[in-house]
RNA sequence: GCCGAUGUAGCUCAGCUGGUAGAGCAGCUCAUUCGUAAUGAGCAGGUCAACGGUUCGAGUCCGUUCAUCGGCUCCA
């Protein structure tokens, strides 16, 4: 009889050919209704599996990431089942998990809105009926024969290596596709699910192949995560950037000018102080700033090598009939700077930043508010080093990321190397050099991170950061990239203590990324209500009724001379309308002055977290306010 | 770019099967001068995205264009 280990050090003898179902009801009593699967030796498997002999078996529960993909996989399965016998006529193709939920691709005409709900109600019925998933095994003529009718499914059967076990599973006694699994053993454990959307996507995701109806849905073990879930997207749809950024009175977009966004009175102070703030931040660590030409000839653009990977992103313009290129990327006229003179070993590391407009000709489906636009701002900088600094380097540049995302309150990045690519330029050992730096940087400063293999630009390695919002949506940000292309392509050179011209070492770096972007994802994280410092109005003064007026408008100059934005509402509405007005306005501080404040020298303090704080003489309100810019504190 | 949906006042939206546009909020005026999230009354505001077609008649039906929105790596 074989023996089984189970985690914890237990051992079980079992009867050869049992199902791991029947062991979880044997080991695990109760609990065995969580497990969806099981690890044998380490390689995941149905319920539904014999054993055959000793063995390693850890149940898996959709608490953990791969039991929930395998479970929501399912619900792709019971989806498809819906589907299809509501519309014989659908073709499935494939229906993978995705990092929120699942998704199944459809031959088939679009569908509506209300076929959605029909799916819907489909599956609900099918769960209540309960679906037992039988795996089984084909030979590929089996295959072939089976999935006759679905082109797609008899091109992924021609396109598995030949040998390879070929398995479907059965919901049921009915519905059959193509799957590896595995599954849930019945899908009448999927109890709380929702279809999201309908969408277009093409086979393979390649635009020369035909045009398929994709759905999407998410699924959980109870209805609560649902409707939790279903909040949280609620919550996401009330933070979205563009419904604040009009109601906040930021920015605009307009049909003049597709993908190029408008900054408002508002927005351009969030615009400008973050500017601020990078300016500041970057003087303080050594950095030198440059701007370079918006426009600049083609040429360059040959020399630089962007013509050959980037001209399809280009807007060109002639100028005196000579061909011009508006610039994708800042580093061509950064590099221009650089070779204005004779560099010296001792002048290296050379901190080159530039806060450049960079205009690219995305697509016209891809443009997304602030997140996705044709012209933005990239908070750049070029570091020109040596071999031997080039790690240095890259301690001080991860080090400065994470300072600027914790100033926003992002909690530390998620950070990911990406190594040498099959197509690169640079010799071995030279990218070996830089790839060392990079994991060198991030081990002194003993940060977690992933290795991306092969995932490197061609012309070198690089870090990128992902940093968290409050919703715990995941934005890439910024990145730390080794050149190797570059320096040779506009032959840098620097003068050695031997007297010779050397090749520095150049690294892309930008900690924002776009300035508009990072702005729409710190309005989405912050719900609009931004920290004092960057806020466009930090306080409005409220004055009880008319006789209070000029008092208002005098302690709107004091905090106005002390570095305040601060704004008066004279109108005439009542003192509950405009506090109102104000919260919806997200203005940080609320400051109601009425006939106790006058004779006082005083406001009374309102927040934004409804919190009314009572009467403060005006030169100590001012001190706070004054120290939390300061400190750039994270404020209510 | 491709697929689908949408486009009515500054904003959010109503307008049934074609008969000539309506509400709330915001704005303006007047009254009110108010102590912490919506005072009341009145006024004004629209080539119904644009263009073309069908019709006696089009916000409504058809076509084209434009813009916006949701998607278009996730490999059974």
């Amino acid at each position: 009889m074989p023996h089984v280990m189970l985690p914890g050090g237990s051992r079980e003898e079992i009867q050869v050919g049992s199902t791991l179902a029947q062991l979880a009801k044997h080991s695990l009593g109760k609990q065995a209704k969580a497990a969806v699967a099981a690890w044998m030796d380490g390689e995941l498997r149905d319920l539904s599996c014999p054993i055959e002999g000793d063995c390693t078996i850890r149940f898996v529960t959709i608490a953990e990431p791969e039991g929930l993909d395998l479970f929501r996989h399912s619900s792709a399965h019971l989806m498809a089942e819906a589907v299809i016998s509501l519309f014989p006529n659908a073709k499935p193709t494939i229906g993978p998990v995705v990092e929120e939920g699942f998704y199944y691709d459809f031959d088939h005409p679009p569908f509506t809105e209300e076929d959605l709900e029909r799916i819907e109600k489909r599956m609900r019925q099918i769960v209540s009926e309960g679906r037992p998933m039988r795996r089984i095994e084909l030979s590929r003529a089996e295959a072939l024969e089976q999935f006759k009718d679905n082109p797609y499914k008899l091109e992924m059967i021609r396109e598995m290596p030949e040998g390879e076990t070929i398995t479907a599973y059965i919901q049921g006694e009915g519905f059959t596709d193509l799957c590896r699994g595995p599954h849930v053993p019945d899908l009448a454990c999927i109890r709380a699910f929702k279809l999201l959307k309908v969408a277009g996507a093409y086979w393979r995701g390649d635009s020369s192949k035909q045009m398929l109806q994709r759905i999407y849905g998410i699924s959980f073990k109870n209805p609560k995560e649902l409707k939790a879930y279903l909040a949280a997207l609620e919550e996401a749809k009330q933070r979205d950037h563009r419904k604040l950024g009009r109601e906040l009175d930021l920015f605009s977009f307009h049909e003049e000018g597709q993908g190029f966004p408008f900054w408002h009175d508002k927005g351009t102070i969030i615009y400008d102080e973050l500017s601020a703030y990078i300016r500041q931040e970057c003087r303080r660590r050594g950095y030198i700033e440059c701007r370079t030409p918006m426009i600049l000839s083609r040429d360059l653009w040959h020399r630089s090598g962007h013509w050959d990977h980037y001209a399809d992103a280009m807007y060109f313009v002639d100028i005196d009939e000579k061909p011009y290129a508006i610039k994708p990327m800042n580093c061509p006229g950064g590099l221009l700077v650089y070779k204005t003179r004779l560099h010296s070993y001792r002048d290296l590391p050379i901190r080159q930043s530039e806060l450049g407009l960079v205009h690219r000709n995305e697509l016209s489906g891809v443009l997304h508010g602030l997140f996705r636009v044709r012209a933005f701002t990239q908070d750049d900088a070029h570091v020109f080093c040596t071999r031997q600094q080039l790690t240095d380097e890259v301690v001080k540049l991860i080090e400065f990321c994470i300072d600027v995302y914790r100033t926003f309150g992002f909690p530390d990045p998620e950070i990911k190397l990406s190594t040498k690519p099959e197509d690169h330029i640079g010799s071995d050992d030279v990218w070996e050099l830089a790839t060392q730096a990079l994991h060198e940087g991030l081990q002194r400063l003993e940060l977690d991170y992933k290795v991306d293999e092969g995932e490197g630009a061609f012309y070198g390695p690089k870090i990128d950061f992902d940093i968290l919002d409050s919703l715990r949506r995941r934005w890439q940000c910024g990145t730390i990239q080794v050149d190797f292309s570059m320096p040779e392509r506009f032959d840098l050179t620097y003068e050695a203590s031997d007297g010779r011209p050397h090749r520095p070492v150049m690294l892309h770096r930008a900690i924002l990324g776009s300035l508009e972007r990072f702005i729409g994802i710190l309005i989405e994280h912050t719900g609009g209500k931004l920290p004092l410092w960057i806020s466009p109005e930090q306080a409005r003064l409220i004055p009880i009724s008319e006789r209070h007026h000029s008092y208002a408008s005098q302690v709107r100059a004091e905090l106005e001379t002390g570095g305040i934005r601060a704004a008066v509402d004279m109108r005439d509405e009542t003192l509950g309308k405009r506090i109102r007005a104000a919260q919806l306005e997200k203005a940080n501080y609320i400051l109601v002055v009425g006939d106790k404040e006058v004779e006082s020298h005083s406001v009374n303090v309102r927040t934004r977290d409804n919190k009314v704080h009572g009467a403060y003489p005006v030169p100590d309100l001012l001190a706070q306010l004054q120290e939390e810019i300061r400190t750039r504190k994270l404020s209510v």
